[in-house]
DNA sequence: ATTTTGTCTATAACGGTGTTATAAACTAGA
DNA sequence: TCTAGTTTATAACACCGTTATAGACAAAAT
């Protein structure tokens, strides 16, 4: 009955996967050019070689196409966050992250748009699954790129430059939301210029660390940047 | 010729405008369901009685339909900013705007995931003619909502509470990025459950605000909160 | 009052989409 | 080699947005 535990991976299991591969690939393409409705199984399939069976064989529709797609996603931002050198001053790392989440965001809009949309039901397949997890299951944990922040945030706190009577995730999620809300405006075109959103980045995510920081985290980004923290 | 600044309402004009309304009616109610991907111009001609072919007339097709429900959206924004009683404390006021921008897109999800979307071309048909609009045209001023936030971190910067050696707009814009990143993750279902995301949206906004807040400004917020705003 | 004019609407058709039924091709094991 | 099970290609179905076309209708002119 076909038990998809078989390690042995069989001749039509390769090429099996070499098509999914493929059909990953195709997508993505015409997700980067058009977003996420500019995917037609028709000129997919067309474009690996194949029908349009084959996507139902491998994902079991479109929707299963767009959710693999969607952990691809995942798996990038993750790369992209483990790529952040974990720097000795945690306030630093803590910035680097935000830095590479917005790049992230840049270089792959569509992929962005396609994690943070709310009409895909995509997102509650991904969620209801998480809900379901092993016991580990503690929210969103599963994500690597959140465990990043999530331990950015935990090594401020153990440095003293957070308060440490509030929840981490409290803290990791403050940061989430407001580096994620200016990307989002950014690619939406709210702001003028790729300039004036740099700008607005930075002063927005800088006033955010100030308004988290504890007294003595306020002194050692001052001394780390050498300006006067009071503004 | 069809001069359309005829100042009378003809017989045909009047039929004409309630349709266009009906048909706005039935494709918000088809958008609040299933987002905008449910709006089906057959089944919306259906429901209203006609056939496709008055989509086209009235709007010019799919696109111009929502476009119109695009700025739709945005004036209900501006109303449920427009209601926030301009409280004499401008930091109260800039709170209130701040809740009551969440309670617009909890209780408008399909509105605000279409105000906010990438994909959409109707946000790029929006900035254009923002663009190229009237001399007064600085940024996205036209929007009242935004006008209110202006308005109340304009108040906050007079008050003494904010530095006056930053652009308002970028203060402005800070404290949009962080509400709309809240309410976009909530809304995105990233967050455990709604009391959960109230503490998220509390805690941020506060520490985004305690990273603006001048001296004065924070000794005034403490009066006015009765507490250490040192944490 | 009647004719004319111009716009709007209903119908049908075109090319496109995701999905599904069906039969042929193919692989793996007996 | 034969058999069992799965994947594939083809065609069809129902739906979509859009468009061409002919008829309906209101406004204006005679």
């Amino acid at each position: 009955m076909s038990l998809d535990e078989s390690p042995d991976t069989s001749t039509v299991d390769k090429r099996r996967n070499a098509q999914r591969a493929a059909l990953l690939d195709a997508a993505s393409e015409m997700l980067m050019r058009g977003g996420p409705d500019a995917i037609s199984l028709r000129k997919l399939a067309a474009n690996v070689g194949t029908s349009t069976m084959a996507v139902y064989t491998a994902f079991g529709g479109k929707e299963g196409l767009i959710t693999a797609l969607f952990e691809e996603a995942f798996d990038r931002l993750a790369a992209a966050q483990n790529a952040v050198p974990k720097s000795p001053e945690p306030l630093l790392w803590l910035e680097g992250l935000g830095r590479a989440y917005r790049r992230f965001a840049l270089d792959n809009p569509s992929y962005y748009a396609l994690m943070i949309s709310v009409t895909m039901p995509v997102s509650e397949t991904i969620r209801h699954e998480e809900r379901s997890s092993n016991p580990p299951a503690r929210g969103i944990s599963r994500y690597a790129s959140y465990q990043n922040l999530h331990d950015a945030v935990q090594a401020c706190i153990d440095d003293g430059s957070f308060p440490s009577d509030v929840d981490t995730m409290m803290i990791a999620d403050a940061f989430w939301a407001t580096v994620h809300g200016l990307c989002s405006l950014e690619l939406a075109g709210f702001y003028a210029s790729a300039e004036a959103a740099q700008e607005r980045f930075s002063f927005t995510c800088f006033s955010m660390m100030r308004g988290v920081l504890t007294e003595k985290g306020l002194a050692k980004l001052a001394s780390l940047a050498g300006v006067d923290p009071k503004h």
